[in-house]
DNA sequence: CCGATTTGACCAAC
DNA sequence: GTTGGTCAAATCGG
């Protein structure tokens, strides 16, 4: 398995953009069909998984490694030391605001994993938490480890959307706009075969940027979900 | 001035 | 005893 490199990568986004597609493809079919909402919020969440693993994919880098080199050894961070280089949006990646209150040095790894909780944990009392921590191989590559869940009251995709938008990234605005614009193109395909589809998409995904707990396990459970229901 | 980040220290589990 | 996870004081940027 020696593929951790950008080509490989980004290989994996192209079949989770794929993926996603036939999950957007699927939310429309069931929309159409008027299927049962709990089917349609399911397939949902597929999506806002598929949308994770793919931000993971492009390297959680961007906006949780907070790389800086000081060098502090006294008891606390010497003072009038350099500047730092500070990442507000430390949480932009996934659509939630995240917070960081620890890194750590992991004797398995070289390189260091840095604890994200959420930033309204205090606000709200969520305790939706993430680990990061950067590809061995591949630096511009990280593993993003997902633990329990966001509070329905914490701003979400949308609101990052939105965000996104302003920032010029197009990712969660053609998120939002499939879901809500897309036409039943694949209309003749039986809603089973969509997600027969989407399984077979993200298992040829299968990259080893997910993790126990993490963003694949959640969309594999939420997929084997949403067979299940199918089939009843 | 306030809030977020950094990072050594502390604590719990194995 | 070792290692991973969290806390909290110190510091910095807006």
């Amino acid at each position: 398995m020696a593929m951790a490199d950008d080509g490989a990568a980004s290989a994996a986004c192209d079949v989770m953009a794929e993926a996603r597609e036939a999950a957007v493809r699927l939310v429309t079919l069931l929309q159409a069909t008027g299927a049962e909402p709990g089917k349609q919020e399911l397939a949902r969440q597929i999506i806002c998984s598929i949308d994770r693993a793919r931000t993971s994919l492009r390297g959680a880098g961007t906006g949780d490694g907070n790389s800086k080199g000081r060098t502090a050894r006294c008891k606390r961070r010497a003072r009038g030391g350099e500047a730092r280089a500070r990442v507000v949006s430390s949480g932009m990646d996934d659509g939630y605001a995240w917070r960081k209150y620890g890194e750590k040095s992991i004797q398995d790894h070289r390189n260091p994993r840095f604890y994200f909780r959420c930033a309204y944990k205090g606000e709200l009392g969520c305790g939706a938490r993430k680990q990061v921590e950067r590809a061995e191989d591949d630096p511009s590559l990280s593993h993003v480890t997902y633990f329990g869940d966001h509070t329905p009251a914490c701003p979400r995709d949308d609101a990052a959307a939105a965000a996104a938008e302003v920032d010029g990234d197009s990712r969660f605005l053609l998120h939002q706009t499939s879901l809500v614009g897309f036409r039943p193109a694949a209309e003749c395909w039986p809603v089973k075969d969509q997600v027969a589809n989407l399984v077979s998409s993200i298992s040829s995904a299968d990259v080893s940027f997910a993790s126990p707990g993490g963003t694949m396990e959640s969309l594999d459970a939420s997929l084997e979900e949403l067979m299940e229901l199918l089939r009843s």
